[in-house]
DNA sequence: ACTCCTTTTCACAGATTTGTGAAATCTCTG
DNA sequence: CAGAGATTTCACAAATCTGTGAAAAGGAGT
């Protein structure tokens, strides 16, 4: 177990999540959960482990489980909140959000109506909101045959 | 044509762009193209419309063409460079393009070898790893399928 | 080579985002 | 319901991002 190159895991792996449009504190506090052998961590441990403030811990867990990335999570007598990358994996709850691809949908849409009928701007922007509501459809498909293929 | 409709397009799809990664002006220009009848405009044609500098277009020109959603063309014997949404679909594009999610696998590959040998956390990263190679492998096939799928 | 126009670059100002410390709020436990 | 610790909220400072104006660079036609 190389700490030093799970850090370096954690920045690296945070960063392309940055860039993906995912809050910075939250890519890195999901990094540490990742890493994290039961993929669970108190609070404070992720503060540590960051070397952030808790209440940057509080933001990131915020975003987190509003995304439903993560969730909070405690044990009968204890006082800490545990968080925890869920049972489900968690690029299934990735994949499976498409609120982001529904509101462009929609958007398409609005888009398509104003523009003249027939016109080829009308016409390409239909194509792609097809393409779209397409694509949200078979996600889950996608996924099934994920799973079949590991079993093979 | 409805162009208060229209405007109202371009700024709500850019937004939700924006929302997942792309930079706001490039995404506004992107949205424009998107409503121009053939797709096509030039730099001044932009900024006119969305009331902005000559700077800030080239600014999302420069990114727009670096991520390839745009091409520029000039017409010989023309003297100003018009922008395009180019000929392929720009989702095809935009789903070919995995630069991100390889990224995020060169870093988990990385990150399962810092992880002791049969973690619980090596097993899971190790997993996700796969997923989205599947996914990266999939896509071109997402595609091929969308299109069979047209012409029924 | 010159001129005109287009496009890019750069320094800067305004806006937005990010993380902190401190105070407030919450929630178990006794 | 009081105490202890955990978590959230808030105002603020630092860093980052955006878009502008002005100047520089680039290119086509003369």
């Amino acid at each position: 177990m190389d700490d030093d190159a799970v850090a370096a895991f954690i920045e690296g792996f945070a960063l392309s999540l940055t860039e993906a449009g995912m809050q910075r504190m939250a890519s890195r506090m999901f990094g540490a959960l990742l890493v994290a052998d039961d993929g669970r961590l108190t609070a404070k441990e992720v503060a540590d482990q960051l070397k952030v403030s808790p209440a940057a811990v509080s933001g990131a867990v915020s975003y987190l489980t509003q995304t439903k990335l993560i969730t909070r999570v405690r044990e009968p007598g204890d006082r800490v909140d545990h968080y925890s990358v869920g049972e489900q994996p968690w690029f299934e709850t990735l994949m499976a959000r498409t609120d982001s691809i529904e509101k462009m949908v929609d958007w398409m849409r609005k888009g398509s109506a104003a523009l003249p009928q027939g016109s080829p701007a009308q016409v390409r922007m239909d194509e792609t909101r097809e393409f779209f509501e397409y694509l949200q459809a078979e996600m889950p498909r996608i996924i099934d045959r994920w799973r079949e293929s590991k079993h093979a």
